[in-house]
RNA sequence: GCCGGAGUGGCGGAAUCGGCAGACGCACUUGAUUCAAAAUCAAGCGCCGCAAGGCGUGCGGGUUCAAGUCCCGCCUCCGGCACCA
């Protein structure tokens, strides 16, 4: 075949196994109507996050996911799973043009670029693609199909312009959604951004917050995952109320409430300061107070409103409302309404009543403003001090607290007096239904998605504007692709580059009269929310995917990416899926059964004695000590995110160059576990370097003139009972590890294993090697295809079924236990594996005889094959 | 403020069901090999103590024959949410 080295040389094995694997298409999965394809065979659908190709290229944080699923990938491929494995690239979007810009190339350029980069690093790495799947997202034969679904999507009411004040941000020239909004700033770039009314186009993901939601509850996902996707629909459940504006005959002021039954301590109500009513029912006296309010609190960005939210602010409008719960005439129920920075317009109704006496912030706004806080709530704590200022309102009663007996409805009918929480929201709820003043309600804080932007580098979209209103282009139209620009910079204006291209932008319609071009371009959250679905069916022409290969193949069982997507891509991704699941375009309801979050690669890092990070080429080592090179002051280590201000970056193609992939590979899954943020340790890789170095050395002679594997290992012979059992440990192990997901403590057993086998290393059989390449083969693939090649393994290792386990080879005929005196170990015996209790007890009382001298045994405990614990006076 | 997760040697971490704390790796120490170094191999390596022994999983209590693991009260760090009525 080609010249074989003596030692282990990842430089040489890597690259030629990663070319037979790429021409013999080994990792090919078979999809539906395939020619041997066979339904009877399991399937298995491991994802990855697929990756953002940027321009700095791979970062050691990718092949930390990457690695989880190709072993996962790997193993199941050897129990006999029909496995999809696919990688593609999250291709279109923002930083490709912003990275554009910068070097003055045009985005398809540099993308394609990128692409190459991150496939060729990728391929370096021994991962088991399936690359005949490959696509981009902004390959036309991928954006068409999303352009198809935008138009069913349209069709079924779910996509709809909109005018409503969206997030522009000023210096990415575009709007944005608000899961890419953080207290108002660019999540990119950390920029301003600001609240404008704008068409744009937007995506009813609010019709599904109930069924997100509920389905939640189903996927195996982590719960921190689930509670960040919860919080983000934010359902609340409650009722709408409605009050009456004193001298305002016809006007209502509607609000939202999750407390109900505490109507009847409700002594003010609060409009947001961009409440429709507020400038019709403030009283001329009121007038400027108001109005300059209202204009600084539009003047005062998002940041500010809610970074001064500790002291409340507000001003009354000089009109009253009132509660339904009394009579019209009675001047109990007259109560004033304010306005106050903290009731948001876009929540709820926009509108509140104050409770002060149950709800901290009117309690506190009451308290400031002098209002009156009636209290609702009777005493039930015992302390005299606190029972009484709960009683009389002058304490916030927050948690759930017995009624007070002047709690009645004036007509007689209710009293929430005795009765629970529950009972009185619900006996309260009905009395407003029958006196037509409100119904229950249930309000979400998820809103509708933002579906488009004002630049150049997203899928346009399959929408003409024409006189008669808005017009979709025909499938057989499809894709509409982007026109080639030069200069494709956004304008200053909230309008997409595209204006620009008129030529692509003036068009007509299907029947010939003139049409415009929708100018805006979909989010780069558009191709990522179907691509899982595209990898069953890639390259179909007719369809986005056929129903029988997404039938097969989803729902996708392992999803491994970072935790940035939780409320963004996680939730578009299941909308679209519910979305095509109801138009009967794919079975399943969910895209993604199990999901696991990788943790972040962190780095290590040095600070002085002020806490700032010095810079790596800032520092040297001295002795034991890190110090800074210019004061020569000794530093401490600390762990931060990898930045290149710090100079702690890694690159993976480094650590490939001077190590191989098997061992880069094999660090990331040592580091810990893989939920968790570890930081990169440099010297620890050549330790997981060392081991592969000890496996290799297992099966080849470090001398060629004695052959290429040991002279012992050229046929089978007797096993060793030893090491026999030692692998089918192992092998037990690993296989219960790579299950769970706990990858480092498989390669410690492998390690443990190893470290056996050299110690007895002549009496190791070909075929216990070859067992042992099989297990180690999904982390370090490479040296195993290379070793089982080597020792006549037959056919490829990547399909040589899994080795199995002999239970009975599992356990020892003896045991060590441990004898304990008062708990404390003080000596250890061995018995024969299963011994009787007096068996046991005998010999553990032999042992601790010292111990137990001049003392009473008062009791007792034996835990077979374990331990013996005397409990003695 | 609220909701999660975590805190174990010099370092990364292990302990899957309440049953021997520190697996495995790194670093370090000693020895073998070597002219020497690297590599490799062998041994040691929680803390205090000459030893016997004692102490030890963020802190303080508790349950238990037995607690890193369960309960109560705190502290610190990380992540998320945050005037959402």
């Amino acid at each position: 075949m080609d010249e074989q080295k003596q030692t282990y040389d990842p430089a040489a094995i890597e690259p030629k196994w990663q070319a037979f694997w790429s021409e013999n298409n080994v990792f090919r999965a078979k999809n539906p109507g395939d020619p041997d394809f066979d339904l009877e065979q399991p399937k298995f659908y491991a994802l990855d996050m697929f990756p953002y190709p940027s321009a700095s290229g791979l970062h050691v944080g990718h092949p930390e996911g990457y690695t989880a699923t190709d072993i996962v990938s790997r193993c199941k491929r050897a129990k006999g799973f029909n496995v999809l494995h696919p990688m593609g690239w999250d291709a279109f979007g923002l930083p490709a043009e912003q990275f554009a810009i910068q070097t003055n190339t045009h985005p398809a350029e540099g993308t394609a670029r990128n692409v190459d980069t991150f496939r060729r690093q990728l391929k370096t790495l021994g991962f088991s693609y399936d690359w005949e799947r490959e696509f981009g997202t902004c390959d036309p034969s991928y954006f068409k199909w999303t352009q198809w679904i935008f138009k069913q999507l349209h069709a079924r009411g779910l996509a709809y312009e909109s005018n409503a004040p969206v997030w522009w941000c000023e210096a990415l020239g575009t709007v944005l959604a608000n899961d890419e909004v953080i207290n108002g700033r660019s999540e990119r770039g950390d920029h301003p951004c600001e609240r404008r009314p704008l068409r744009q186009w937007v995506l009813k993901i609010t019709e599904y917050a109930e069924r997100l939601l509920q389905d939640l509850d189903d996927l195996d996902w982590s719960e921190s995952l689930k509670t960040m996707q919860r919080e983000w629909i934010g359902k609340s459940e409650g009722a709408e109320i409605e009050f009456d504006v004193a001298e305002h005959g016809d006007k209502k002021i509607r609000v939202f409430t999750t407390r109900p039954d505490t109507l009847f301590g409700a002594s003010f109500m609060v409009l947001a300061p961009e409440h429709a009513l507020v400038s019709q029912i403030t009283t001329a006296a009121q007038q400027s107070a108001v109005a300059g309010y209202v204009k600084a609190a539009a003047a005062k960005s998002e940041l500010e409103r809610t970074e001064l939210a500790k002291e409340k602010s507000g001003v009354w409008t000089g009109a009253y409302a009132h509660n339904p719960l009394f009579k019209k005439d009675d001047p109990k129920g007259r109560i004033p309404v304010w306005i106050a920075d903290y009731v948001i317009v876009t929540y709820g109704t926009g509108a509140i009543m104050a409770v002060p006496a149950g709800d901290e912030r009117d309690f506190e706004f009451a308290q400031k403003f002098g209002i009156a806080i009636p209290g609702i709530f009777a005493p039930d704590t015992g302390d005299a001090e606190s029972d009484r200022a709960v009683a009389s309102g002058d304490k916030c009663c927050t948690d759930e607290a017995p009624y007070a007996a002047h709690c009645q409805t004036h007509d007689g009918k209710i009293t929430l007096h005795g009765l629970s929480m529950a009972d009185g929201m619900r006996q309260l709820i009905e009395w407003l239904v029958a006196e037509g003043r409100g119904e229950a309600k249930t309000t979400y804080k998820i809103r509708d998605w933002l579906f488009s932007r004002q630049r150049y580098w997203g899928e346009p979209f399959p929408v003409l504007h024409t006189d008669d209103g808005v017009q979709l282009v025909a499938d057989d139209q499809l894709p509409v692709e982007l026109p080639m620009m030069e200069d494709f910079k956004p304008g200053g204006v909230p309008e997409s580059p595209l204006i620009r291209a008129q030529d692509w932008v003036k068009t007509t319609d299907a029947s010939g009269r003139p049409a415009t071009r929708e100018i805006n371009t979909m989010p780069g959250a558009a191709g990522s929310s179907w691509y899982f679905l595209r990898f069953c069916d890639p390259n179909n022409d007719n369809e986005f995917c056929s129903k029988a290969a997404s039938d097969y193949w989803l729902p996708v069982d392992l999803y491994v990416g970072g935790t940035e997507h939780a409320v963004g891509h996680l939730l578009y991704s299941r909308f679209w899926t519910k979305a095509l699941h109801d138009d009967g375009l794919v079975s399943v309801k969910e895209p993604f059964h199990k999901l696991y979050n990788q943790g972040m690669i962190q780095a290590f890092a040095y600070q002085d004695e002020r806490g700032a990070v010095i810079p790596r080429d800032k520092t040297k080592v001295d002795g034991d000590d890190v110090v800074h090179i210019e004061t020569g002051k000794k530093l401490k280590q600390t762990v931060t995110k990898m930045s290149k201000r710090y100079g702690n970056v890694v690159n993976p193609d480094d650590i490939v160059n001077e190590f191989g992939a098997d061992t880069l590979r094999l660090y990331e899954m040592y580091m810990g576990p893989l939920a968790d943020a570890k930081p990169w340790n440099q010297k620890d890789v050549p330790g997981v370097h060392r081991f592969l170095h000890r496996s290799w050395r297992l099966a080849v002679p470090e001398d060629a003139e004695k052959g290429t594997v040991h002279a012992w290992l050229s046929e089978d012979r007797d096993r060793d009972a030893a090491l026999e059992k030692a692998l089918h440990r192992m092998i037990h192990k690993v296989t219960g590890d790579i299950e769970r997901m706990a990858f480092n403590t498989a390669i410690a057993a492998m390690m443990i294993f190893v470290n056996e086998a050299t110690k007895a290393m002549d009496k190791l059989s070909r075929s216990q090697l070859l067992r042992f390449a099989q297990v180690l083969a999904p982390f370090a693939p490479h040296i195993c295809e290379e070793l089982w090649h080597r020792l006549g393994g037959e056919g490829l290792l990547t399909y040589a079924a899994w080795p199995t386990v002999d239970e009975k080879l599992l356990v020892d005929d003896d045991v060590e236990i441990a004898v304990q005196v008062l708990g404390k170990v003080r000596a250890r015996v061995k018995l024969p594996r299963n011994a009787s209790k007096d068996e046991a007890l005998a010999a553990a009382r032999d042992s601790v005889a010292s111990w137990l001298e001049g003392k009473n045994v008062v009791k007792e405990i034996v835990v077979p094959n374990k331990l013996v614990n005397f409990v003695a006076k």
